[in-house]
DNA sequence: CGACAAAATGTAAGCGCTTACATTCTGGTA
DNA sequence: TACCAGAATGTAAGCGCTTACATTTTGTCG
């Protein structure tokens, strides 16, 4: 006689009962789920009545390991908690969703020892593909990828040099333009408040896009004038602080992001100062919120829809063994708006 | 001769390579990586050996079928696209993250039928339990969730009659408060920007708070002076608009939450009006940005992380079968900045 | 030193599905 | 009507793990 069963099964019916119930082979319900039409009408229908009536749900766990392909793909953004990559998230699921895909995000806290921890994570869990934000990642992580064989795509960056596949703007000519615009305004005398640029290509590729561009036109920015800080909106106007209080305060601020802007201007107007007219600050990401301030602020738009949704192409079209564009360039545009105006004395 | 392997592997190393590469049986292995020192010291270390250099990593889904549990939570959101939300998320990621749980995360869009498909997707997935926001969900929901046993815990939301499992704070006794203080600073003119109310019971229950609590006052809200609209800044503009266009407009506008406030603050900027001078207004979350806005925004604080680290526990608790409090109430705090001010001729 | 309980290990049966291969039906066609 | 290609099914072997139960090892004590 058989052993019996060492485990209470979790009661669910399953895909054998299914099959009774419908008085078919499990093949061919299998079948049906994959591929409904493949099932000649008659069958299909019972066991159609047969799902709905025992209130069938397919077990993923048991489908990936039968199937090789979880159906599930990964995300690891630095933060959650921040509208940009909220948005990026977003649109990237919703593709994911409609093909019928699931979504496991991570967050990295912006630091490689923890996106390469996420990612064994992510790896433990199956995930079909992994995007990923940014460039530059530890080198284990680049390893594990490629000796696993797994679709990744790199978001937020785009170089034309790109060894990897990437889908994004190019954040540092992207800072060049802004600058040019500010320099063409008539500033030259410059702020910079940037994230930190330590374990973040975007924004060091920012800083970088930026400094060229002044010295390119034979202007340079004294240290004082240059400060990284976290993207958070009380240090910012703390940054803000300490350049006003220089003795020749910048005419025009540069921004690392929108949230970084929205301090700089907001510590303007507490001290007094009127922006543009004293001082022009710029962004970059263009948040729902910063045509909206008061005035509304010039920043670069940033496509983070539009780069969610070709991720999850890119990666929907390596499982799925069709050809895709593995390096994309979007754009990123200059918007400009009222927090610049050229200078006072110009 | 046993018929040949009909699919071929990942290649990737399974616990049976570790288990032959150390010697040992795989159950040997299996207990040592659930249980470490179940296992003698001397074959452990050659476990840990095996494993480091043929680079396992165990595979989830195997894992999850065998055992019956996928180390895995989902959560339902509105969505992603909102700092409040992000940021519970990310504590209930955090809290997942410590516990060796990953999070699995679907957005509802505010409707109940979507949450109800995304649940469905999840439960496909084999999560081991899901946190919901808000009281109201599709009674197939429910049913769906109880069916399967399945732990689940709904945020944002607490009643004191409640029967479903929930953590979060009382928003019609929150808005209860936000209004009262409105009122006794002087204020007897309101305008409400509410969120849409449909299949949204947060913010249906702020709407009721404010209303009961006007009402109880002797105050009735004409219906011009009420309007609903998405959380979206240049919306909530065109509903400060309107309500600044009326015959006697409001001295004092609440808003179901900052991002509302936002726009309404902004719409009177825009008109030339002095806020709180002229008109106070009052938002709800209190987001990162709220502390620093001009003129900084008083708001009802609602402990986002908070509920997401409790969600968490709560959830953990149930799948290890630990005892945890089902109902949690948690305050949200009235924050008083300068939006609000006893109203011009009080 | 032998007996025995406890601890450590091994054995092997599934978990619920997919899919290669074998078998059985179809519907044309000659 | 007989034959046959192609479509539709069925059969059953795994996918990589966990774990009940059996077996062996260890440590303890009289």
């Amino acid at each position: 006689m058989r052993k019996r069963l060492h485990r209470e099964a979790t009661g669910a019916p399953t895909l054998q009962n299914v099959a009774a119930a419908a008085g078919v082979s499990t093949a061919t319900v299998s079948r049906y789920l994959a591929n409904p039409d493949q099932v000649r009408k008659e069958r299909r229908q019972r066991i159609e009545s047969a799902i709905t009536e025992l209130n069938y749900i397919p077990h993923g766990a048991a489908r990936a390991l039968a199937s090789q392909r979880s159906r599930t793909m990964g995300a690891i953004v630095p933060t959650l908690d921040s509208a940009i990559f909220a948005t990026g998230i977003q649109a990237f699921q919703e593709r994911l969703k409609d093909a019928g895909y699931t979504l496991l995000v991570a967050s990295s806290n912006y630091s490689h020892d923890e996106e390469r921890t996420e990612a064994e994570a992510l790896l433990t869990r199956g995930v079909d593909g992994i995007m990923l934000v940014g460039y530059d990642h530890h080198d284990q992580l680049y390893k594990r990828l490629r000796q696993k064989r797994l679709p990744y795509i790199n978001t937020w960056s785009f170089r034309r040099d790109s060894k990897e596949p990437c889908i994004g703007f190019d954040n540092f000519d992207a800072m060049v333009r802004l600058t040019t615009y500010l320099l063409d305004i008539g500033h030259h005398r410059f702020g910079i408040i940037a994230g930190v640029t330590e374990g973040n290509d975007r924004a060091a590729d920012r800083l970088r896009g930026i400094r060229k561009t002044l010295s390119d036109r034979g202007l340079s920015v004294p240290d004082g004038m240059v400060i990284e800080c976290p993207y958070e909106i009380g240090v910012s106007r703390q940054a803000m602080k300490r350049l006003l209080a220089q003795n020749e305060p910048p005419t025009a601020v540069i921004c690392g992001n929108d949230v970084l802007a929205y301090g700089a201007i907001l510590e303007c107007q507490a001290s007094g100062r009127i922006v543009p007219d004293d001082i022009s600050i710029a962004g970059f990401d263009d948040l729902p919120l910063s045509a909206h301030f008061h005035p509304p602020l010039t920043t670069m738009h940033v496509p983070s829809e539009e780069m969610g949704q070709r991720a999850a192409d890119y990666l929907l079209a390596c499982v799925n063994e069709e050809s895709g564009p593995t390096f994309t360039e979007l754009e990123a545009n200059l918007i400009v708006r009222g927090t610049s105006a050229p200078p006072r004395n110009a």
